[in-house]
DNA sequence: TTTCGTGCAAACCATTTGCAGCAGC
DNA sequence: GCTGCTGCAAATGGTTTGCACGAAA
């Protein structure tokens, strides 16, 4: 966990929200998780169980709302029939992806136009307070164009 | 129905694949909706019947699918607990989507750019194949900024 | 006539919720 | 001690599926 995140907390903490142990060690888990990998919450509660961490699935949902309304990890949708979640990355370097529709490969690809691209557009709209901003490309991988 | 859409249908026709009146009523409902309205498979059912189109919502989540694969329509999810479906444009002209976490309210705007750009990154990737792009821009609207 | 698609109702399954007990602060 | 959070189990609700019948081709 990040100092950044750290004070993020505290002052959570003064709003009257409670830094439990389920939020903490799950924001941490955040951290540790390889570059780029995007779980799904069932994963999740597997790997943490793995890890020793104890939280129910229902906590684990109710946190993970709590970590993106509070602007720690964001939510992604690849088109499946479950959500993923990521570490949120500094708003100027958000990675971004390709989903192939066939085998649900995701490939992530970093651009840092795109930042400046929505502010340009939110500012366009009413100053639109600009929370995410996701771009993806849906098709088909490599490997998936030769099959079908 | 346009022309262009007719002639797929002949394809998928010679395919194997059969075009039923609610295949085909469905698609027409896309045509006749207004610019960028995108409706969740429950509130298109709902209209549906109103006009006196029938189709079991079984049915209906089949061939949304089937048109989806097909590429006449996008499917779109904006973070809520349904799908949206709408008519999809020239791969140019996409329309993209603002989305306000607050009240749900969304937001269309276009850029020929982007496409471009989803092109760039896609030939970068293995030349992945690009069925749809999109750009999403979550955050707060004017409105909701300031309840807050 | 041969499949493929449809309608119905039941099943699915990710996510949410009510409630009693527990833990931040 | 007060109040928000957690765990459990049950509920929810959008979407999918099995099966028998109907309709494209």
């Amino acid at each position: 966990m990040t100092h950044e995140a750290k004070e993020k907390f505290n002052k959570l903490r003064e709003e009257g929200y409670r830094i439990t142990s389920q939020r903490e060690q799950l924001l941490e888990f955040f951290y540790n998780l390889p570059d780029g990998e995007h779980l799904s919450a069932e994963e999740m509660h597997k790997k943490l169980t793995e890890k020793g961490i104890k939280i129910s699935l229902a906590t684990l949902y109710r946190s993970l709302k709590f970590l993106v309304i509070n602007g720690f990890i964001r939510e992604l949708d690849f088109g499946e029939d479950h959500k993923h979640y990521e570490l949120k990355g500094p708003d100027n370097k958000q990675h971004q992806h390709l989903i192939c529709n066939s085998c649900g490969l995701t490939v992530e690809f970093e651009d840092k136009n795109l930042y400046d691209y929505a502010i340009k557009i939110a500012k366009r709209n009413n100053s639109f307070e600009i929370r995410d901003y996701q771009f993806k490309i849906f098709g088909l991988c490599e490997k998936c164009r030769g099959l079908t």
